[in-house]
DNA sequence: GGTAGACCTGGACGC
DNA sequence: GCGTCCAGGTCTACC
């Protein structure tokens, strides 16, 4: 089961329990929603759980690739979201240039520094607005362990707040992937990492997200260890065309990790 | 366009 | 316990 603390539209803040069941999702919230507040949080469950995604052209490819058989008969392809693309969008800044617990440690300090409580448990909350960020302080944000990425977070927070970037427009999927890229890109504190990351969060699957960690694994699977950049693992990866993105995050990087793992004893 | 250095933090390591 | 070094991705200044 999976549960959030969620602020809805109406201000009201409540936490959810989401559950699978035969054929799709639960969810469960203490107290009783309106109308208006149970199509909110259905839209926001679709969009985090991707209950829209087709993958059967993803799985097609897949079959014949021993490293990804695992995919389809795990069902697995799909990513957790996060209910707003300005959410996603700050946590990657978050996985900048520290590691995973650093990330953790880092919005956990953004949500209670920031977010609004839940009524019947005040000590847990739900991520802030762009609103409620735009107005802290970056002394407030540097407080939190974010380092030299507040302002980044700052000016996101303040960008959007003021309308200047329509974030949620992105979900559509009406823009071409290199015009998402660009847009990503133009954020400060965003560089070809997190925006090949977003885009994948957003359904443009082509984009791989290049980090240390895959340069590592790629280099040793396929370069006998010889460094790599972007384009070596790009090339790994094109014969999977619009679904690179997705082959190259749900690959089983088992042996490669093994390998990596017996050569450091 | 490419490169070097700075940014910030936690963890590992040596003393 | 303390000091040092390193990893991690992005920005900025410089060539």
């Amino acid at each position: 089961m999976l549960t959030r603390i969620e602020r809805l539209e109406t201000g009201r803040v409540v936490e959810l329990s989401i559950s699978e069941v035969a054929g799709g999702v639960t969810v469960q919230v203490c107290d009783p929603l309106n109308g208006a507040e149970r199509e909110e949080v259905s839209r926001k469950i679709w969009w985090m759980l991707g209950l829209g995604e087709d993958l059967g052209p993803f799985y097609d490819l897949a079959r014949g690739e021993a490293r990804l058989a695992h995919v389809e008969r795990q069902a697995r392809g799909r990513f957790l979201r996060s209910p707003t693309v300005f959410e996603d969008l700050v946590k990657t800044i978050l996985t900048t240039n520290t590691t995973w617990a650093g990330t953790i440690r880092m919005a956990e300090a953004v949500v209670a520094g920031f977010g609004d409580p839940l009524p019947t448990a005040p000590s847990r909350h739900a991520f802030p607005t762009p609103q409620q960020l735009a107005a802290a302080t970056e002394a407030e944000l540097r407080g939190g362990g974010l380092g030299y990425r507040a302002p980044f977070v700052l000016e996101l927070a303040q960008r959007v707040a003021a309308g200047e970037i329509d974030l949620e427009a992105l979900k559509d999927k009406s823009y071409p992937a290199e015009q998402v890229r660009r847009m990503l890109l133009a954020i400060k504190g965003v560089g070809e990492y997190s925006a090949a990351s977003l885009s994948l969060l957003l359904g443009y699957y082509h984009s791989i997200p290049v980090d240390s960690w895959a340069r590592k694994l790629v280099a040793r699977e396929w370069y006998g260890g010889q460094p790599v950049g972007q384009a070596e693992i790009e090339a790994v990866f094109e014969r999977w065309r619009e679904w690179k993105g997705l082959a190259y995050w749900f690959w089983n990087w088992e042996q490669a990790e093994e390998k990596e793992a017996t050569e450091k004893k």
